[in-house]
RNA sequence: GGCGCUGUAGCUCAGCUGGUUAGAGCGCCUGCCUGUCACGCAGGAGGUCGUGGGUUCAAGUCCCAUCAGCGUCGCCA
């Protein structure tokens, strides 16, 4: 009966089909799900790559009858045809089953805390907790892989662009500025701290500086920040950095990357380049600087339109200088009353003042307006500008110009997504380029750079000349399906030019040279002209899975509140660790968790 | 830190205006079953109703506090 070591044949649980009929394998997995029919015994044995249908009689192997969900084990059988009508097209390997000839059990499972088989909903904060038994689920598993393909896409698209992996460090120095750091005591130098990298930014423009003139790094990074639904206190992104490259060439490179990822882990082809829009642009057209391009709606500005109404609301709103901002909804004719109060409800909760309507209905205008403001030659301009036609509606709202831009932009997203419009298997990529330089804080009014301090400005705004609001980045963002997925730019390679940056920006000489003054002094050995990008791993992935949440990209995610409730992080350490630190604790008693 | 939603069996959930012994499906345990694959059939175990206090003759249900989870806003140059 035994068969000697070299005729059986090490198989994986998803790869045995009637070529295999006659062999005799061993299979190791867990077990998925038995069938007992007592004088017949079913066993899906599982493992990553699929599942394989056992079977076992009972008289000559009792002990499978003990078997039970994710216990793991060994089997040895013969792989034969499935009897005529019994196959499974449902499993790869359903046509055929292996005949059990022995079972070893290498280990037993206690009943698991959630079912692992099928994609049942389960709180979130059980499966983090047995992370190692979710990730067993065929969802998860799913995820993993993906993200496997991801990168390894990336890897070898970029190596074949002539990039070097290169890994930077992840003890370095605290930036004051940004997001807050996670910081490390040094035992060595008491007192003194390394911090986790925000981003390998300055790290890669020295590598530029350094002469390998492509690099990217799979780099993970690291932000204390407070907790956000869609963030995770270290998250990865593809960190990229060129030599003497335009702007185009950024992109053009991570339009191939991108292609190549979703070609490669998803089957999907996606037409490059992709489109671009300016940052002004998508501020008037999508109310956003990261549009969702899988649907029309655009806005428009219906200021015009309204020019001498005698609807005081616009009227009034017009006279201060303000616009009225308007988009149409294909079919929106169709709408009730009661769904038109609703999206007016639902605009007054992201702060509208109330929101005009006009349904272009077959059998009639309706309108929230009154009728002295709907006048046949205003109705005429509001089709030929927002492109409205019969059986559509036209929305309409009044304001500050970009706040109300926002909001419609905002109201535009609510529409799309009640239509059904934002379908997670169309991939809408845009770049959105031409951004300012700087921004100004809106409580302090201070000077603040809109991407980072090392980014270049456009041509025609290098004199630094005039309202620094004005001035314009070598900066572009990838965006994908209303999701801004990075930033990158075009860096200042010249020490002057970075300085009189700094100094725009508030900072005193001596705060430059104790921050940045390796990064100028650099600068003065011959820094080629540079740039980058950085891509949000976890937002890709989750993108293509068309999850909600970045948790499900990454396989040790932190909870909510940046906890790993598994491992209990974050946890004290012991005191002795503390005194060697020369650290003392001093938490207020309310802070203690 | 603010606001909102949710905590009932191992899991997913139901439980009305307060009223007998708190239910369902799945899972789990036992038995039966030779072609199932969401196997079937019969039986069974399993609950401090998040925690503490209050109102009431009586609280899973009402009130207060608190903890936890989720979501959201501030924050993320």
């Amino acid at each position: 009966m035994t068969q000697s070591a070299d005729q059986v044949r090490r198989a994986t649980c998803g790869e045995l089909t009637l070529d295999a009929a006659g062999q005799v394998v061993d299979l190791r997995g867990w077990v998925h799900a038995t069938r007992d029919h007592g004088g017949l015994l079913f066993v899906d044995l599982r493992d990553r790559f699929g599942v394989t249908q056992i079977v076992f009689d009972p008289h000559s192997l009792p002990q499978a009858s003990e078997l039970r969900s994710e216990d793991v084990v060994a089997v040895t059988g013969v792989v034969r045809r499935r009897p005529t009508g019994t196959e499974n097209p449902k499993l790869a390997t359903g046509a055929i089953e292996v005949g059990a000839q022995s079972l070893t059990v290498l280990n037993r499972s206690k009943t698991p805390p959630f079912p692992i088989r099928g994609d049942v909903e389960v709180d979130e904060s059980l499966r983090l907790r047995y992370r190692y038994l979710d990730l067993r689920r065929p969802a998860m598993q799913r995820a993993i892989a993906l993200r496997h393909r991801v990168v390894k896409a990336v890897r070898d698209y970029l190596d074949a662009q002539g990039f070097l992996e290169i890994e930077t460090p992840m003890l370095i120095k605290q930036t004051p500025e940004g997001a807050r750091d996670f910081v490390v005591p040094s035992r060595l130098h008491p007192g003194l701290f390394y911090a986790l990298p925000q981003s390998p930014q300055l790290f890669k423009q020295l590598l530029m500086v350094a002469g390998f003139h492509r690099y990217f790094q799979i780099a993970r990074c690291f932000r204390d920040e407070d907790t956000r639904a869609d963030r995770q206190p270290e998250f990865t992104q593809i960190d990229v950095e060129m030599s003497f490259p335009t702007q185009d060439d950024v992109m053009t490179v991570m339009e191939g990357t991108m292609a190549a990822v979703f070609r490669e882990a998803l089957g999907v082809e996606l037409t490059t380049p992709f489109v671009r829009l300016s940052h002004a642009q998508a501020q008037a057209e999508y109310g956003t600087d990261k549009p969702d391009l899988r649907f029309g709606m655009r806005l428009c500005d219906l200021s015009p339109a309204f020019a001498g109404t005698e609807f005081k609301i616009f009227a009034a709103a017009l006279a201060a200088g303000q616009a009225i901002i308007g988009w149409a909804e294909p079919g929106g004719a169709a709408r009730s009353r009661r769904d038109f109060d609703a999206l007016t409800a639902a605009a007054m909760e992201r702060g509208a003042a109330g929101l005009a309507w006009v349904a272009l209905g077959s059998d009639g205008v309706k309108s929230s307006l009154p009728k002295v403001a709907l006048g046949e030659e205003t109705l005429a301009r509001l089709r030929s500008l927002t492109g409205a036609g019969d059986g559509d509606a036209v929305y309409m709202l009044a304001g500050e110009r970009t706040a109300t831009q926002t909001l419609a932009g905002n109201m535009r997203l609510h529409i799309a997504q009640l239509r059904g419009l934002r379908d997670p298997k169309t991939f809408a990529f845009c770049w959105v380029v031409d951004f300012p330089l700087f921004e100004r804080d809106p409580e302090t009014h201070a000077l603040m750079p809109a991407h980072h301090p090392f980014t270049a400005p456009a041509p025609g705004s290098e004199s630094l000349s005039g309202d620094p609001l004005a001035l314009r980045a070598q900066h572009y963002d990838l965006v994908l399906n209303g999701t801004e997925l990075g930033s990158g730019s075009i860096r200042i390679h010249d020490p002057q030019l970075q300085r009189r940056i700094f100094e725009l920006l508030g900072y005193t000489a001596q705060q430059v040279e104790e921050r940045f003054g390796f990064l100028l002094e650099a600068f003065a050995y011959g820094a080629p002209p540079h740039g980058g990008i950085a891509l949000g791993v976890d937002r890709i992935v989750a993108l293509m899975l068309g999850t909600d949440s970045i948790r499900d990209t990454i396989a040790f995610p932190k909870n909510q509140r940046f906890q790993d409730v598994m491992i209990g992080a974050p946890g004290p350490v012991e005191p002795a660790a503390l005194r060697e630190l020369h650290l003392r604790i001093d938490v207020p008693p309310r802070a203690q968790t």
